[in-house]
DNA sequence: CTGAAAGCGCTTACAG
DNA sequence: CTGAAAGCGCTTACAG
């Protein structure tokens, strides 16, 4: 790899010359600076990562702390972010942050030390801590993506998972269901679950603490199906007495039809179905299943801007920034009554 | 963050003095010894990764250079693999090869001035080059992952997926099943597809080129199932030609079921389906849906496995290791028929 | 047993 | 207009 010190013996110049040139700086001859831009190009110079950030420069690295151990998986973003940094000459580092406050802190200060330049985290409530705010202030750029605006002067992106759930409940309220549950890995979902009984409540529904299913899995894995069939199997050994049911992925969902089916119960006609994050197969399952729809896509994007524009000015004050995931509609969530049918319908329920 | 200067400060002892014993070279005092190690532990020292990589040793970092864009997404490998890494106290970066030679050279010389100690690079065929090869040889270590044998001595690990498709041929032959297709993006998965034509041939089934259902997809997006739909419907206005057909990917598969269904085609009775890579949601499908399982976590265990170890020993030979994929029956394939029931049977498929 | 010196590849005052 | 010097945080001969 060659270094400043092997352009400086090819041109004459000293290093101290070549390096200032090379980053523009004023005050140096036409032919000098033409000399040394020529001969950087033709050994194919760039600047070393690791003797720029050992002198507190950026090292063009951005560090992505994801928690990949929920119950869904946002790995399709770290990919997607990851391209983005690299079509911009920035390399990212990957780290899981197991939705831990200790990881957290222990991962933030190593890429302090790795002189990694920005840093975005993804986390649930109670993971973004005072503390991990200000070791997040003393990179160049930040960015918090989760359901809670971190406690202090943070670029954050409010990624706002339970509009969907709100939307999906109004869904089976318009067509007349009553009895609505909700199947999640409740340690985690707090906010969805706050969502979907408050919702159900303002619309006259019929839910109660036991209307929250608890799925105790942690991660996806292989097992996942089996593991769902028999926690509804001890749960609901004789009848399912509900309506309606929402479930915390899609995965979650299918699985739950097949349960539903194996025990001749019709999804929509006597139980609507909905998932979530609408996976690639959603729209091929049978019935189509509903999902709520969680624009990854719109969260990568902000999280490029609010990075890069940071990074170009730090006096930027703190942003906010709202995606909003949104209820797909499909035959597994039963249709919507119209208002003219609902009266005569609303019975046949 | 405290640095040996700190350390040296603190107890008196030059710079030198406080490296040496810190790495264990002999010839120190025990109260020496004593003394910095508790002072680093006091202070929290740790070893900044810049300064180590700028000397040329190790900075605990590996570097994750994946084709991301392919049609099945690999992206619980790369989340698998960051976490091992964590726990060993290495960072992760994650780079998308794009399947692109130029762009793999590229980032593989970025890493390189980075310091990186490992690269572990998953390719399709035609992309690691001898040019690659010997960049990958300047690392302390480097594992391939791919269909091809690399062109030099480099640990490789053959990730034999054709191997899964075999399998689910010789199965369609078993079930009587005598005109199969494969529904491929034919660019990339030359040698999936040469295994299907052999395979069936070897067995005596009714295949040509017009076997093969090119599905022109650069990577997988939401359109995938219409699209999916879409090429079907073009390629096939009248009739489904087949019996049985493989596809790619499960959410392929699943697409192509829905539209058998459309058209009134029974799965299995009239055509079986096979996906590919056993995603969480296939056997919650209806019929559900047999897959090729890839073993992505014994892909991952070898991985780490092949990196450290030459880590610790940078005089091992160059080393194979080999990781079938595996046909999963599910009923979408339809029942094998044993040997007795074949023959009487034979005439009703 | 311990420490002064040089150096990895760069930047930044500062002197000339 | 240009370059010598110091320094970022570390390691490694080498001298004492």
């Amino acid at each position: 790899m060659p270094t400043l010190l092997d352009i400086s013996r090819k041109t004459g110049l000293s290093v101290a010359t070549v390096s200032n040139t090379l980053n523009g700086r004023p005050g140096y001859s036409k032919a000098t600076q033409l000399l040394v831009q020529r001969t950087a190009k033709e050994l194919g110079y760039t600047a070393n990562p690791l003797a720029l950030g050992l002198l507190g420069k950026s090292t063009r690295t951005i560090g992505l702390l994801w928690s990949l151990g929920g119950p869904h998986s946002a790995e399709g973003m770290a990919r997607d972010i990851a391209l983005r940094m690299q079509h911009r000459g920035y390399v990212t580092h990957l780290t899981d942050s197991l939705s831990d406050p200790d990881v957290v802190g222990r991962q933030l200060a190593d890429y302090r030390r790795r002189g990694v330049d920005a840093v975005v985290i993804q986390y649930e409530s109670g993971v973004v801590t005072e503390e991990i705010c200000r070791q997040l202030k003393g990179f160049s750029a930040a960015v918090a993506v989760g359901p809670v605006e971190p406690f202090d002067e943070i670029d954050w992106i409010h990624h706002d998972m339970p509009n969907g759930y709100r939307q999906a409940v109004n869904h089976l309220a318009d067509s007349k269901r009553t009895r609505p549950a909700l199947l999640v890995h409740a340690a985690v979902a707090v906010h969805k679950i706050k969502a979907f009984l408050e919702q159900c409540r303002e619309l006259g529904m019929d839910v109660s603490d036991r209307s929250i299913i608890n799925f105790p899995a942690n991660g996806i894995h292989k097992q996942f199906a089996s593991l769902c069939r028999q926690s509804l199997d001890e749960r609901f050994s004789r009848e399912f007495p509900f309506d309606s049911l929402i479930c915390q992925c899609d995965e979650l969902a299918a699985a739950a039809i097949a349960w539903l089916r194996e025990r001749g119960v019709r999804v929509p006609e006597d139980v609507a179905v909905i998932g979530c994050n609408n996976a690639m197969l959603a729209e091929s399952l049978w019935p189509p299943l509903a999902s709520i729809e969680r624009h990854d896509e719109k969260v990568a994007d902000e999280i490029e801007k609010l990075v890069f524009s940071r990074l170009d000015d730090s006096d930027l004050p703190a942003r906010r920034r709202n995606v909003q995931s949104q209820f797909i509609w499909r035959e597994s969530a039963g249709k919507r009554l119209s208002p003219k049918t609902n009266v005569k319908l609303s019975g046949g329920l």
